[in-house]
DNA sequence: AAGGCAGCCTGTAAGC
DNA sequence: TGCTTACAGGCTGCCT
């Protein structure tokens, strides 16, 4: 199996990395590769943005923050990496665009399938991303008075809620799988259906999932690399994703909500009967 | 208003 | 063998 997925933790990691590699650098000049990749709706000038100040995570977006008023934001979506490459390389067949430093060194951004994109915006530019994310699921905000609240606001199975990124932001496919497994609670279950003990569960799993993903530098399952190219190993955490059977022996059931697969235990998780 | 879903994109793998 | 088709999925924007 190859997929790729930046998620929180596969984020979180590169968002690190990268701190190491380009904070205290100045850019000298972005060339895109591939049309589109690049977006600079203000036309703000490359050669003003100056010094990175720092690299910062939202969700799965990731902040160039510079000394200046400007920023880069970027998303990776399913197959974009970030390479740091002190001397120049050569390029990939999907070297999508490229940051050149004064200092040398090179922020190369590959991508195979072309959905991620790299934005030079503003601080109003930044909080419109922003304004469109929910919370921090490793923030105290996120806590159970939250999560219950948004849970009984909505109507949509678990499935779909915990990858709606204006609720919680950062989870994607493969963690809320497994989230869900490890809270022994069906895909299929309607929001509103949860007890409170289920929603306590719910919430120490989701925090217990991410930080032990982060802890492993994310999960490459995967294209998913990190700046220097090494690999994450939660992919040898995970129960449920991709499982023909999951850890009691039990027949792993596949299915499709919203277009995406989820996988679950019919068995481990049979609470399907709540769904209003 | 809010939820559902096609479309974007391309490599991989399965089926004929 | 080689072609076609399905699948992988985060997010935007459209539809209901």
């Amino acid at each position: 199996m190859r997929l790729s997925m930046p998620e929180l933790p596969e984020v979180e990691t590169i968002v690190r990395d990268l701190c190491e590699c380009i904070v205290g650098l100045r850019v000298k000049a972005i060339s895109e590769l591939r049309k589109g990749t690049v977006i600079n709706s203000n036309d703000i000038a490359v050669e003003r943005l100056g010094v990175v100040k720092s690299v910062e995570r939202r969700g799965k977006y990731i902040f160039i923050v510079f000394d200046g008023e400007s920023l880069i934001s970027i998303h990776l979506r399913m197959t974009g990496k970030l390479i740091f490459a002190p001397f120049s390389d050569e390029l990939s067949k999907y070297a999508r665009c490229f940051i050149d430093f004064e200092e040398g060194g090179r922020l190369l951004f590959d991508d195979v399938r072309a959905f991620g994109k790299l934005e030079i915006i503003d601080a109003p530019g930044r909080q419109k991303i922003e304004a469109k994310l929910g919370v921090e699921p490793l923030s105290n905000s996120f806590d159970f008075e939250y999560l219950k609240r948004a849970l009984y606001k909505k109507r949509t199975n678990l499935k779909n809620f915990l990858l709606d990124q204006k609720v919680i932001a950062g989870l994607g496919n493969i963690y809320v799988n497994e989230i869900l497994f490890r809270s022994k609670l069906n895909p299929v279950r309607i929001t509103t259906s949860l007890e409170e003990t289920e929603i306590y569960i719910l919430l120490t799993e989701i925090k217990e999932v991410l930080k032990l993903a982060i802890e492993c530098n994310g999960t490459s399952i995967s294209d998913y690399r990190r700046v220097d190219d090494k690999k994450g190993s939660f992919q040898n955490f995970l129960k449920i994703y991709g499982k023909s059977v999951c850890d009691k022996g039990h027949n792993v059931e596949k299915i499709r909500q919203n277009g995406r697969s989820t996988y679950f235990c019919p068995i481990c998780q049979a609470n399907s009967h709540y769904t209003r």
